[in-house]
DNA sequence: GATGAATGAGTATTCATTCAT
DNA sequence: TATGAATGAATACTCATTCAT
């Protein structure tokens, strides 16, 4: 989307519609949604606000953008894990361990993430959620083979664990910090292996 | 005013400050705290702003006083778990069933929890923070006591492991319906024992 | 009014309509009227609302009572000094250098008087003005008496001198400070003669 | 908008910004700067809320926009008249007839000035003050100018009698009336006339 | 594509005053 | 005498959005 310069890309700076949901995202995590002004966003950017109306119909568009850059990528790389050929433990050590460094690597949409989605349209939280679920179900699938191939406890409800680890990994923006002790592959392995750990057959 | 019972008791209209922290608690948890005007808080409590202001300085101080509730009763609770005489890996799955369901018993705060502590004025979300780095620290130090007793894996960093869990307890909010499929006590039994798998010895 | 202490006056400080009155002198100086809430005062005056309102009808009662002790004082004391024995301009420079050291004295005071005299209601306003305008008067015939002596220019009109003379007087409380290098009598003795030489014979 | 004259030109509707200030000024001098509500000065000025505050940053900001026009004018003419190469008295007599005129002319800024500039915000307060003194240390040094050459006593202290005459012409505002008996340039002739005579030696 | 002036509905908060006790 | 809870109307200011240019 607009990768292309026009003219002799005299202007150096990235096109307009992505300087803006960059700062968008930067803005929105720093002081949430309701309190950014478009005002903030634009200047930010360095446009006007008719700019930003000639690109996104609406505020909350702004916010959907983002959240849809985030589905569209997690769910790529859960698809590309899931497929993979190894033993399932392994896949879902992997896919955990994958959501958690994406997470971090990007921790301003997961700050914005589950802290802003009661503020977008009824209609665009209900996209969003769908898409959300579908995520979730292809992770709990692992789960439920795994079960199937007896390496996880049967008696679990999937469902539940599923919901039990996206939690922790939602928080990851509440407290974790770049500048911290852990890296984002140090928090991810144990993160990994507590989820591991905690579905595993004894 | 009315804080003593007129005629013959529990007449339904409690005390206006109770009745509005109840009121602000609903709708703070129903549209967000920022989508909540002083208005609907008002009128839904059957008062008039002059009489919010009466009570409380701000918008803010009300959810102050939201947090300040739901902390001291999850101290409290926690305390007296962790005072008992049971064995560490007993009283950790109990503090973790505990708080699972009080979370879901006290839903409304539990959404509010994590959704809105970034709207409270600076100073405030430091004292917040504050009590709530409190409580984790005991929660950790139950942790803590069951490797140095040799009941967890010692390899495991216990601050990890408390931001694991309450990550999924914060959530709960973020799906849990009173009217699905499980009970408090069922959702709080799974997690508990997910939580002591994934901290145990094999 | 309230003079008398019920009791063995045993609260050692002043009687509570006093002690309203300087707080709220000292308050509409320092902030101005409208930017002084009835609470600030009660406040001040270690006392509630209500007992403001057992006393004075109104905020704008508090600020009229102001006015009248301010007006009282001023005409007693030109009153006397107008009733002497002395030659005019003896009278009047004496007038005019007791106008300015009581006008020092009473600072707070001469700040309020000019600065929110249109918040008073439209007839308590009508009848500050009227007292007002009566102390013009009798300063004025002094001017008068001493035109009719052939001491004063006989071309001047009374009145412009008044006026000319008073908004020096008035305007006291925008530049004198009790803390700069001129005491009262200082800046009385000076106006007191720029007053005399302005009107002189030559 | 309508800073181009639309049709046949003085449609009467000046530029919007203007006639805020327009307005502004009238009704402060009428009622107050605390008593003035921003929704009154854009009823009178047919706009909306959201045009004021696209211009003007706040209701303070508005105050001291009216404030800077009336120092730029006295400062503009005080500095023309004292350039001139006529003796001191002259000066010092054309100067005081000329701020009095200019005050009468504009005495609703009159008004304003010296009743509303403890309503600005602290740092505008400052910025007025200073230009105010600024004005006033000129006018000062055609005193000083006038004692060196002999016109004037030089037991009078010049600041002392800048302030005595501009108490007198800051108070215009409250007597003065467009309708009453004397013109301004008859109350400019006896003000510049008492003014000489209090200084000059005899 | 992009501007920026203007809208209009909405926001939290303040405050003088009243009145049952 | 005095309290203090409650009122209700007013206040300055914000903001997403529109639209003529």
């Amino acid at each position: 989307m607009a990768r292309t310069v026009t003219g002799g890309g005299e202007s150096g700076t990235a096109a307009v519609p992505e300087r803006l949901l960059a700062e968008a995202t930067r803005l929105f995590a720093e002081r949430g949604y309701d309190r950014t002004s478009v005002q903030e966003i634009v200047e930010a950017a360095g446009v006007t606000k008719g700019a930003l109306y000639h690109y996104f119909g609406s505020k909350d568009d702004l916010l959907h953008e983002i959240y849809g850059r985030v589905l569209r990528l997690q769910t790529e790389r859960l698809d590309a894990i899931a497929a993979r050929d190894t033993p399932v433990p392994e896949r879902l050590a992997e896919a955990a361990s994958d959501v958690v460094v994406t997470s971090i690597q990007n921790l301003d949409d997961t700050k914005i993430f589950f802290r802003s989605i009661h503020q977008l349209s009824p209609e665009k939280q209900k996209a969003v959620r769908a898409e959300r679920r579908r995520y979730h179900e292809k992770f709990r699938s692992l789960i439920e083979e795994g079960q199937a191939a007896g390496h996880f406890r049967a008696d679990l409800r999937p469902d539940l664990v599923v919901d039990f680890f996206f939690g922790s990994v939602h928080h990851l923006g509440t407290w974790y910090h770049a500048d911290g002790p852990l890296s984002a592959h140090e928090v991810a392995g144990e993160f990994s292996d507590l989820l591991l750990h905690s579905v595993r057959r004894p």
